[in-house]
Formats: structure tokens, sequence, C-alpha cells
DNA sequence: CCCCCGCTTTTTATACATAAGAAACATATG
DNA sequence: CATATGTTTCTTATGTATAAAAAGCGGGGG
């Protein structure tokens, strides 16, 4: 009943920790290797009993070394490696954000499970975990209402994001000169202007940087719910944009200036800027949001 | 499999509507008392029957007449009314706040499942839907973990509650003069002098009007993040102080007359009164907590 | 002893089953 | 023909089953 996932992604796993080693090496213990891969022992011998199997490792008295290179295509594809809970959120999305789903349209555990070829009980596990990101609503004894992806949502979300956004900008402001952060940020400003020099080639990344930007600053003074809130503007982020494309780069580039700015006010202290910068960098990426749901 | 739960809440509030006519009276048609009954169409005609077998209504050609007053003691007991999933989250709050839970405690849900006396399926569809008060934490492939109804968990809420409640506070202050919301605060200033006048008996009754207040003023600019963030607030109140009791009366007596001040500077229209007003009253909501966490 | 490994037990992820409830359809009656 | 009731179909709420993964247990070797 239960998909073997997290065997073939540890498997997959496996692989690149044996390319780092050479042809005829003892391999670390069952335990090392639970804490390199991040899942149990169980799994973990499962994974090097595939790779025996295969004549990748050789199980010697007392000690397994590596009998030959594994080969990329041993790799078990990137799709049978994703649990069904993280499969039916992608095939999800892609339901609302194709615009088969308009704002007020009635969402059917069951059609879904069987549009997706899933159980239902699955999809009604994603829906009440979805429920939190404030685009469907549970009816008693019947289905989910899909609000919609509307310029409300919009809105709502941002207004909440600036108050969230501000509150940590002064807080990060208010920080010793000794802070470590300050260097982070340092880190930061140059992953940026990297990334601004081959925006090109690279205006891609940025969703990852924006992320990653966005919650450095918000960790300095850890608030659970904020945090909880990141996952609602990060969904939107990733999913969104993967299907609005138009200005990817020029907007990518916009934002990424906008994030120096911060930057740079950040480090002025001064209260009056930072609130400036920050503002200005929410209304803008409202804007984009906004014109993209139009 | 599923629990007849919906038909027995509809079975005694059809009680109560009977109790409102008289004897021999025609009963309104089956749409009818869908749509006062809140359920189906199959569930009213289900309701219909079991008064029949027991002599209640006496159907005749084309129409249904009450045959004998409905005694209070043929109401179905109050826990059959609740659905499963209602009850679990009862069992878990008590489980949790009875103390049983510190922080860090692993949540089993097979072992919750047993204690209940209910199924898996329903445990972990209650901790995917709790998981948003922020107690809780998964982590993949294992269990949940309880974070503890915490100093930090009060503060972390409050932090937000704080934001959330100034900004409602201020934008209601804008509204104006001739919006309906000014008539509804006067009432709710009313049941607040009501309430305190007959505090030592009605103490009890607080935790509802708070609720409400505190809805009213979110309400006058709808904001979705903010509204399922009141859920959270609701919660703590009201599974919190139902396990901690001291004192109730005395802090519910503050609280009204924190509540009244707000009021005041609320119809002031004054921004400084207002954020005097509602900083008070949140600060020494938090300290209560704090206090009874202690 | 302490770590490694083989084996056993427990728990989670997912599928499937079914009674209760909702919705849709059909028929009747005024 | 519109509204009320009878009938059928579909969906949700909840229980049970099971393979995969995790956790626990005990012996053996350094």
């Amino acid at each position: 009943m239960r998909t073997d996932t997290t065997f073939k992604r540890a498997f997959n796993d496996m692989i690149d920790i044996i390319r780092t080693l050479d042809l005829g090496a003892e391999l670390p213990s069952e335990n090392a290797l639970r804490t390199q891969l991040g899942v149990s022992r169980t799994t973990v011998r499962k994974v090097l009993a595939g790779m025996s199997a295969r004549g990748i490792i050789i199980s010697e008295a007392h000690k397994r070394i590596i009998g030959e290179r594994p080969r990329q295509q041993e790799r078990y594809p990137k799709e049978e490696t994703l649990a069904i809970s993280e499969q039916v959120e992608t095939s999800f999305m892609e339901w609302m954000l194709r615009g088969d789903a308009c704002p007020g349209t009635e969402i059917n555990e069951t059609e879904l499970a069987r549009k997706f070829g899933v159980a239902t009980t699955i999809v009604r596990e994603f829906l009440n975990r979805f429920q939190k990101y404030g685009l469907i609503e549970k009816r008693q004894n019947a289905g989910w209402v899909f609000k919609g992806f509307t310029a409300s949502f919009a809105l709502e979300l941002f207004e909440i994001r600036e108050m969230f956004e501000m509150r940590s900008a002064r807080l990060f402001a208010a920080l010793p000169d000794g802070s470590p952060v300050w260097k982070q940020i340092q880190s930061m400003r140059a992953a940026h202007l990297e990334l601004l020099a081959d925006i090109d080639a690279r205006f891609q990344d940025f969703s990852e940087l924006d992320s990653r930007f966005h919650r450095l600053i918000t960790a300095v003074a850890p608030n659970r719910f904020i945090e909880s809130f990141q996952d609602v503007i990060t969904m939107v982020f990733h999913y969104h944009y993967q299907w609005n494309k138009r200005d990817e780069r020029a907007r990518n580039e916009v934002a990424i200036r906008e994030h120096l700015a911060l930057i740079e006010a950040l480090e002025s202290r001064n209260i009056a800027l930072i609130d400036r910068a920050c503002r200005l960098h929410l209304t803008s990426a409202r804007e984009t949001l906004l014109h993209s749901i139009a």
C-alpha cells in the first residue's frame, strides 16, 4: 500500500555518496549512513541490499566494499521518489492554476481522487493541510469551495506580509554590531550582486534567493506564526509564477535591486530608510502579483 | 461506519421547533425544515420518520401534524450529537492540558487512536488540522512532536495578536459616522455593562463575549489570514482557561473594564487613545496567560 | 563495554470498504 | 406548472487492512 519512495530517494542519494568514494573502499557503517541519508537503518539496509544485488557493493566478512561505480542510469526517476502526498500537491496546484477552477468552484474529494489517480484519504489529507493557505474553505458534511486566486487574496496576503516584514526588518536593524547576521547579510548582498551580474542566464534562480532573503530577515526574532505565514508566501510565488512567466527576467531584476536597497537600509540602521525600502519592495511585489492575476 | 450525529442533532433541534408549535398543527414542508435545521432533506426525512415512529408526528394524507408534545427526555444526549472528529478534538485537548504532555513529547498517532477509541485516520486528520495552532510539528515519516503550551508560545501568539488588533482598531476608528458598526459597538457596550452588573453569577459568559467583541472589531476590514488567526486565539482561550480557573471572576472583570475603555477610545476616534487602550488590554491579557502557564 | 549487525515489533502512509448524509432526479398533487 | 414528496445516485465521514519505514532488542566481536 505504502509506496517505497523513501527507499528510492535514499538509493539515489547513496549513489551520490558512493561516487565520492574510491573503488574498493570500505563503506561507512549502517548507522553512519543512516545519519547521512536521513532515513532509518531499516531503509539503509534495504538500499545496501539493493546495491549488493546489483554488484555495486560487495559484502565481505564484516565489511562492505565498493565493487563498481554506480552508473547514473541506475538512479530511480524523480517521480518515483516523490511521496503520493507530494504528487497530489503538484497535481492540485496544476489543476488550480491551469484555470480549471474559477472562484466559487466546488471541490469534490472523490472526483479529485479519481482525476489524480490516488485514494480519497490522501486528497482529503492534502486539502486539510492546504486549507491554511486561505484558498479553500470547508463546508460541514459537504465538500470544499475554491475561493479563487483573486485580487483580494493577493491584497490580504500583502497586508499581512507588510506587517510581518516591517516588524522583522526593524528588529533586524536593532541587532548589535557584533551579531553574526551582519556577516550573513553581507554574503546575501554578494549573492544578489552575483545573480544580478548574470541575470540573463540565471534569472530563474531568483525565486529561491528571494525566499532565503526573507527568511533570513524573519529569523532574527523567531515567531512560529510568522514562519508559518512564510510558507504561504513561498507557495504563492513558487506555484503562481510557474504559470505566469511573463516578464520574469525584468521582474526579478527589479526585485533584486529592491533587495539591495533594503540591505543597504538595514545596514544604515535608519528606521525611516528601512521602512521606505521595505514598503517599496512590497508594493512593487504586490503590483506584480496583482498584474499577473488580472 | 459513519456516525449518525447529524441526524441526532437535527432530531434534537426538531424537538425545539415542534415545541413552538401547537398540538395538531401542520408541520412545515420538508424543504422549509431543511433550511431551518441546516441539514439535507435526506436527514429531515429521517428525523420525520423517527418522530412518526414515536407518535410525535402523525402522517395524514399529504400532510403531517403534531400528534403529541415531545418530552425532553426523548432528546439524544449531547455526546451522541458530536461528530467523532469533534470528540477527538476534545479528547486531545484534555490529553494536552491535563499535563500528560510536556514540551518535546512525541505524539503517536496509533497510541492516541487507541487511547481515544477511534480510528487512526481520524486522529491523523485532526493532527493535520491542529497543526495550524502552532503547538505541534510533524516529522517526515515519523510522528508528531508536541512543542508545548509554553511561555514562548504565549509570547509569539500575543506579538501577532497585537499587530492584528491594533491594525483593526485603527481601521475601525476610521469608519464614517454613518456606519452601522457604531450601533453594534453600542450594543456591545451594553452587553458588557450588563455582564459587569451581574459578574458574580455570570462571569463564565465572558469568554464568548470576548470572542464576539474581538471579531466585531476585526470584521470591519476582513482579511482571511487575520480571521484564521482568531481561531487560534479562540482555541487557546476556550481550552486553556477551562483548565485554569484560578481567579477567573476577577480576571474577567478586569478584561470587561478594559474592553469598555477600548470602546470609549474607539468612539473618541483618537488614534493615540485607541492604541493605548488596545495595548493595555492585550498586555494584561498576555500577563494573565503567562501567569497561568508558569 | 560500545558499536555493529541480524532480527522483531511498532508505527506511518496509503488503499479500500461502507453507512450516513447530500444532491439529483422522478413523480405526484393541487 | 410549481411545489412537495418519493426514489436513486453520488459524496463524505469513518473504520479496517497492509506494505514500507522506523524503532527497539539482543548477541557477538573488537
